[in-house]
DNA sequence: CAAGGCAGTGAACAGCGTTCATCTGAGATA
DNA sequence: TATCTCAGATGAACGCTGTTCACTGCCTTG
């Protein structure tokens, strides 16, 4: 992966991220974690800090997941796609990694850390796809403008709060945002 | 407010709301809400089941405090202002009262309950608002899309997660979606 | 007055995140 | 080889948490 210092490290990373996404991240007891790693609390404490620390190193792999899904549904699309339609597909790659790992996702969005801090470069590189997939024709705000909006029905969708929802209608929510999101932000190309 | 069957739970859901609006949902304690209120664990327990049922009653009265703030933004309007311009005003002030109050909005939408349960009629009586100025020409999923479009922007503030945000860009944001959705979704009336 | 029921109680339990005095053992030094 | 050194690992202990339940004492009913 990523500058794994030492092997406990690793250890400790490789099963948080397997509690994360198998139960989420209030399932996540500093104790577990060390005894299934093979190490001491005391351990953990000095490479993580606290749990925080460890929530965030599996929050940066969950970006880092998500990136590759992203830029894998980019390429997997015909070269001559235009550039909305390319938009959109990676809105609905957003999605479906949402509903495919909803404790990943609820972990980077929705569990509220301790202590704030600043986003990782893990999360600008996530939104330089979206900048790069959208061209100089769209503003930075605007563009920021669209992602909240997807990232309001998704977010909706994996925690269950979507009133009146039959099956699909995520997609559907999402396509009508962007079409008319879209065409008011800059032409088609 | 609503059916306080006792004096004690009263004073606890009146402690609580206070601990959730000043301090968060995560500071919600026990011991420490039923020593404000003046009576032992046990009572606090056998009035409200678990401490999940107490952020469930705050969080219900939350709503009730929403709804009345976006009443009152409505009939501060104008009696002719136009439908779109009606729903964005009701968007605005969704975004304030997120701004406004961002703990009792964390524990509304980003709090995790322990046990996740049907929502509250207080839930529906919000998206009735809503529904209630659409009118007849939008369709539930419509409308639901552009409420949970919105429901981004104002999650993404409350929580500092906007990149790339000047002041006042979530009001321009808010007024983007809207104006591409709704002339999108119905004609304007 | 006696009996019954029941709301109110808080010590106790098992767990949590976090700390820090203590220990350990690999490598440096003599 | 024997000794020293010290970075890193350790886990008991601390103060907290949500939750339970045997107990209390009052109030109503007979």
């Amino acid at each position: 992966m990523q500058k794994p210092k030492s092997d406990t490290e690793a250890a400790i990373l490789e099963e948080a991220a397997r509690i994360v996404a198998d139960e989420g991240a209030q399932a996540l007891a500093a104790r577990r974690v060390a005894a299934a790693a093979g190490c001491s609390v005391g351990t953990l404490y000095n490479l993580f800090g606290h749990l925080d620390g460890v929530v965030r190193a599996v929050n940066r792999q969950t970006m880092r997941l998500l990136a590759e899904q992203l830029s894998a549904q980019l390429s997997a699309l015909p070269q001559a796609t235009a550039r909305d339609d390319r938009l959109t597909a990676l809105a609905m790659a957003y999605l479906d990694f949402g509903l495919a790992e909803p404790n990943r996702w609820e972990a980077l969005f929705r569990y509220r850390l301790q202590t704030p801090a600043e986003p990782p470069q893990e999360a600008e590189a996530l939104f330089d796809i979206l900048r790069a997939e959208a061209g100089e024709g769209v503003e930075d705000e605007a563009l920021t403008a669209l992602w909240a909006a997807v990232h309001g029905v998704v977010e909706l969708a994996v925690s269950r709060r979507l009133p009146v929802a039959p099956a699909g209608a995520e997609r559907r929510m999402i396509a009508l945002i962007l079409t008319a999101g879209l065409t008011s932000v800059a032409s088609p190309r």
